[in-house]
DNA sequence: GTGAATAATGTAAAAATATACAGCTATATA
DNA sequence: TATATAGCTGTATATTTTTACATTATTCAC
């Protein structure tokens, strides 16, 4: 029953200060009255899934990812796709999809993989997909086949 | 000019690659023929804002944090762009951007950053960048906005 | 109750990572 | 030119984090 209260209060500690180590986190929770050692700590922390991050002010600090929750969990493709999805616009026949800096060719991969007839391929780049519509298929149609597959997408409007 | 190319090669690595510990990301970097140390990769990462978070199966990996690329840098949009580009032909509307070696990911980053109404996205492999400007933006006019965002800029004239 | 299996933990050590410092290069400035 | 300034790096070391191993407690099946 301790355990998990600990790490109840750790998390809470994580989430509202910014520490950068795991000595500073040991202290923060001796004062909350648990004293476990570091080792235990550094359990913790990896069974929270917790990460250690540069915070671009020159030092570090631990925090819950985003994208620790990707890395394990069972990848569905529509999960994906939202997880990384910002919007989509057409240029011509043609779509562009921006996405999460990173996480294009896993968008991409997504859309390849749901099999969506009107789609003929993509391109990804970093932030950005080129999604290449099959030959006589008009934007709007493109975005509806895209919606079938993707409950609530929604375009975005300028 | 070493550096940046390293940078762009080391976040390819990441963004492909599970990788759990500085000696491993060492050997790819290796393999590709920079060969640094593992403080300089440190340092490398620090700039980066990769973070190394459990990946939830027993181990760790490097990965990008959401929230921090979420953050963006302080850095010159305009400065970036000036140090990779080569030039710029067009191809219809679309624009074909050439760029120093390992530079387009950040000429592109610039690019998506700047916020130009009259670009779609753009999509970069190593060297060369895919201008997609929005629907019904001519490449003159394209051209011409990119210029208001960074003065001085030169079309490639065949 | 006994023994096996499981989970949580501390200890100590190994492994991994960050950084102080010094040297180097390129660029700017007087 | 000479001097200063800033950026990048390696070396060596300090710091930080992970983990192998041993211990204890708990539960379950018999």
């Amino acid at each position: 029953m301790e355990r998990s209260v600990r790490l109840a209060r750790l998390r809470h500690i994580i989430e509202t200060r910014k520490i950068n180590s795991q000595e500073v986190l040991l202290n923060f929770l001796s004062e909350e009255g648990f004293n476990v050692t570091q080792a235990t700590l550094s359990r913790d922390l990896k069974y929270l899934k917790v990460g250690k991050i540069p915070d671009g002010k020159g030092g570090y600090i631990y925090t819950f990812s985003d994208s620790a929750s990707k890395v394990g969990s069972d990848k569905s493709l529509v999960e994906d796709f939202r997880r990384g999805f910002i919007s989509i616009e057409f240029s011509g026949p043609q779509g562009v999809v921006k996405t999460l800096p990173g996480h294009a060719s896993t968008v991409a991969f997504a859309i390849d993989n749901l099999n969506i007839r009107e789609v003929l391929g993509t391109i990804a780049g970093d932030d950005t997909i080129l999604l290449i519509p099959r030959d006589g298929v008009s934007c709007s149609r493109l975005f509806q086949a895209l919606r079938e597959h993707i409950p609530g997408l929604e375009e975005e409007v300028e």
